[in-house]
DNA sequence: CTGAAAGCGCTTACAG
DNA sequence: CTGAAAGCGCTTACAG
């Protein structure tokens, strides 16, 4: 009996197989779906207190929820952010490990504020546009892109939908952004070198051009010689892809391709564990023989051996002000502000230390 | 002159601001919006040929794009599926790398058969049916969930929308499951350490039930002893979390409270480098002293020092089957077939040798 | 092969 | 404080 009666009583609600509408609300309530949708969309002041609870103990108990395809396509507003990752036509999404943290954080971040987040794979430029209009979405998360393809956003698919792209130097207006300080982690890196006595370091990333994130942290790093009055020669530039494949292969050709080089400033972290286990296969110990200095702080630098000297990077700051700028773009329907550029520090660990007397 | 016509003749599409719509369109081509609706979807049977021609070059100068919300509104398909992932109130989803593999292979297969992803983090268990319901969503992936989360999903909020759970073992037929063979897997890595002539060996993993990955692993485990007339003594086992620090604590402490193991099973990598780490830390050799075995095989594995011994998972197979299953089960309308169990298999790298003779 | 009508479930102006 | 009307952009039966 008891259970029975706790069971009939119970605040579990009843999800109907067919759906509860406005209408049914109002029909239960006895008012107009005017009504129902003002209370639901929380517009208070236009409804007299007693109407109020009335509705909201209906669609308590019928288990009402809005339909967003509905409010979609009467309203201005989707509630619909889109993030857009590149994605090579055959392949899946690769999420780097600094992509997954990033993506964690900007679903938090939407939740809390009532938005949705549709997660889409962009194998070629047009995809976007599509993307954007499909489903009305009203800003899109543009992460892991190259500032060449930012910068050929047109005016057309940008037009109504704010767009903000993480870790961009695009001078293209359609897409404001967030970034992290990577001039200035470009100059720790090195100046942690310097300080330690290197003279002959490898610059290690992927081929870069005169803007974006690679561009500034060399430009940083090379600032930090130049501060100092130091030389330095551009045959030090090791190009190689972003994975550690790339820098183990690297790290395995050091000693025999820049014979001079005490240390290796590589431009992530995942490049530099590839290079520090390039050289140890190589014979090579480090930091003993070569330093290495990595760039993201991924949980996984703090794990493999020797730990990993980095520039840290603030994931969740850089998702919750990028989730910040499109949404208050979106809501006082205006362009997004200025890009913001955040802080980044040195984590010394056990992959650096002064080089080794010769 | 040559470039302002190339210019003109460009196939770029113009994305107008206002949005074109299946009446402009059956404006400019003459026809009846049915008609380009059935041309847009591919109801070709319907349509003459050189109506499908013009139509179709209308569209693509208009740079046309169907609205999603219009179209789940009126239909009884939203092309949209949910993928849900556990995630704390104050909490961003925390994405593993093992999860992260398989959202982007999921996303990947989705968009090949024409669906949308809605990214969705759960706090409370209620979220899921407003989840589904709210975006009309035509199918759910669950991601992460314990087994008496789906156990405790109810016919309402399932109802009317596929569901299909990632690595569940629950009997809950609203949602039907792909999983690897863990019990294969806890042979396998049992098997492996006892070939290797190890008779005290740690299971290492989060509390468990009698249901669950983590059981199913266990009581593989188990039987490789069984089957060789061996005994295993319950107190082996080591309740820890799931995390690297959770590892390294169990790997510090190893001696102490098992001083006869040589050996330790871990449910995941993550927590088996951790154990390495530990053992590393408090001065016993890996795996000179003692063996490590993982589960997942993360690229990560293959990088730590030293690698990981490990039971390798079929990720980019897990998320193939999960999607097929759920899009076959929407597109016949029926409920999901029977869980699907993927193949495991054993890598041996550098974590695991035999022990050291006393 | 083609089309006019009704309706999916909401919101946006308006009018009271 | 409350409501009737029109419409968002599609698709689903139907009828020709």
């Amino acid at each position: 009996m008891l259970s029975a009666q706790s069971c009939q009583w119970s605040r579990r609600r009843e999800f109907p197989l067919v759906r509860v509408t406005l209408r049914d609300i109002a029909n239960e309530a006895g008012v107009s779906m005017m009504t129902v949708s003002n209370v639901v969309n929380g517009n208070r002041a236009r409804v007299s207190p007693e109407t109020i609870e009335r509705v909201q103990r209906i669609v308590a108990e019928r288990g009402y929820v809005p339909s967003a395809s509905a409010r979609s396509l009467a309203a201005r507003s989707s509630r619909l952010i889109g993030l857009l990752v590149p994605a090579a036509d055959e392949d899946s999404l690769t999420l780097s490990p600094h992509t997954g943290a990033i993506l964690g954080q900007i679903e938090r971040a939407l939740r809390k504020r009532g938005y949705h987040l549709l997660l889409r794979g962009i194998a070629h430029p047009d995809e976007v546009g599509e993307a954007l209009q499909s489903w009305s979405l009203d800003g899109a998360v543009l992460l892991g892109f190259l500032d060449e393809e930012i910068d050929a956003l047109d005016a057309g698919a940008a037009g109504k939908v704010a767009m903000l792209a993480v870790d961009s130097y695009s001078a293209n207006r359609l897409a404001t952004g967030v970034r992290s300080d990577d001039f200035l982690g470009g100059r720790l890196a090195a100046e942690h070198l310097l300080d330690l006595g290197h003279r002959h370091v490898v610059f290690a990333g992927p081929s870069f051009s005169d803007v974006g994130v690679v561009h500034q942290r060399f430009a940083g790093f090379r600032q930090a010689f130049a501060d100092r009055g130091l030389p330095w020669d551009d045959r030090l530039i090791a190009t190689v892809n972003t994975t550690h494949a790339g820098g183990a292969g690297l790290g395995a050709r050091l000693r025999r391709d820049f014979p001079t080089a005490t240390a290796v400033f590589a431009t992530a972290d995942i490049l530099a564990i590839g290079v520090a286990a390039g050289l140890a296969a190589s014979g090579a110990a480090v930091p003993g023989d070569v330093s290495v200095v990595g760039f993201d702080d991924l949980d996984l630098s703090a794990i493999v051996t020797p730990k990993l000297t980095t520039i840290a990077q603030d994931i969740p700051g850089k998702a919750a002000i990028a989730i910040d700028l499109l949404l208050t773009a979106i809501e006082k329907r205006e362009r997004p502000a200025e890009p913001v550029t955040l802080a980044v520090h040195l984590v010394e660990r056990d992959s650096t230390a002064p080089p080794r007397r010769s």
